[in-house]
DNA sequence: GTGCGGTGGTGATGGTGATCACACGAGATT
DNA sequence: AATCTCGTGTGATCACCATCACCACCGCAC
């Protein structure tokens, strides 16, 4: 149960929303008051950008509230979307550890609040406080493997429909429902969808069609509805 | 300078071969010390594998000599290398600290060396020495960014062409001649430049065949030269 | 209403690269 | 010598998907 979307202002969303790999979460008295004196908390607009690719780290954001969604650019402006952020994942953590360019821009999908903390005094936090350091190893070798995930998909499945299909099981995860079907909200445009499988709009429209003649899926206003599991599940085996 | 490659034995090579971002260099005495206490060293021949995609993380590989070829497969077979790992590398730190399942393969390229330092040892080492788990997460995010290269490079470059540019831009890096052209040392076979770039050992055949036709290599036995940046440069353009 | 931007569907076309097939040479092994 | 294996070159074919083009629709602002 996550806090609902939109804006809901959270008096102090560095405490977080049930999620245990949190790295800001569980800390000592001291380190948190100290934390909660070095963030500040801002409200952005749906479309607002967090950070833009190539910037140099001015600091994390800690999402508290909204989507965001994390991509990257070639100069011929076609983009790829390496990831969805959630209410709770810490965004451009790798660039302020590293002091690089922030490796993607992050753009807010929907109306949401952020915690900050600049690059200086998190960096200084980390130091006085080794316990976090390991905190954010942990959590950036979790990054890591997200990037691989990405990097297996890109590299390995080659066709779209096994991307796409391999998407659609990322997404219906868990929430089986009793007769073997699974609804999930369907937030995303075939834009997006098609950027973030590494194809064209077409391709994706082209592919919910295929999709759903083939009784694989179905389609109620915005909920989407996964039919045919196995099959989808035969089409991705990689 | 780095240590020639074969079969050299070197005492201790967890004292880095001039890598100043080596994360187990230039620590205290004592830990230092404790460091030499848990590693173990061994010789691996060519073809061994220091750890397989999947298995439970047993330790990291601090490479010492030789080169090694990390690489994830599809269950159909189909092979991508990530990355060719040099001495000073450290290998499997990823799955160490997240403790999750080795995500890559390592695979020794030539007959070579490495020191072991097993899991626990290691985990236990980081807790007592909080300045080194700074140095960790360091490493972890270069990790990430060479993995976000990666992603940038089969994600946003379509054509087979314009990654095959890339990659052979990449091996030219420094050392230019005065004349303009750039030597490099060849050591791969078609099919591995295939499975870094993510397609056919016959398309990388084609493009080795049209890029000397078009003067943009020459190639002296196994040693290649770059005879027109400029142009790979135009080819690449991401 | 009318216009307009964002989104989604779908046909036609063409280029490109995967695939299959075969041939060649260099080294190793017998 | 006679194979065998491994890496390499190259032709022919063909499915697939990017691209272009156009239309339909919806919501929204004016």
């Amino acid at each position: 149960m996550r806090a609902p979307y939109g804006l809901n202002i959270l008096d102090n969303c560095l405490t977080c929303p049930v999620r245990e790999e949190h790295i800001f979460c569980n800390l000592s008295v001291h380190a948190g008051q100290r934390l909660n004196d070095i963030k500040s908390t801002a409200v952005y607009p749906k479309g607002a950008m967090l950070f833009i690719e190539g910037q140099q780290p001015r600091g994390v954001f800690v999402l508290c509230a909204g989507k965001a969604k994390l991509s990257t650019s070639s100069r011929e402006g076609k983009t790829i979307i390496t990831k969805l952020s959630d209410a709770g994942d810490v965004l451009g953590l790798n660039s302020v550890i590293s002091n690089r360019p922030y490796e993607v821009s992050a753009e807010m999908m929907e109306p949401g609040q952020a915690n900050f903390i600049p690059r200086e005094s998190l960096l200084q936090f980390l130091k006085d406080h080794g316990e976090v350091a390991l905190r954010v190893a942990e959590q950036l070798s979790r990054n890591y493997y997200t990037a691989y995930e990405e990097i297996r998909t890109l590299g390995l499945a080659t066709s779209p429909s096994e991307k796409f299909a391999k998407l659609l099981l990322s997404w219906s995860t868990k929430s089986t429902q009793n007769d073997g079907s699974t609804p999930v909200k369907l937030t995303l445009t075939h834009e997006e969808i098609a950027e973030i499988i590494g194809t064209t709009r077409e391709t994706v429209s082209r592919l919910f069609s295929e999709f759903k003649k083939r009784q694989f899926l179905q389609l109620k206003g915005s909920t989407l509805l996964i039919r045919n599991r196995p099959a989808l599940e035969k089409i991705v085996q990689s």
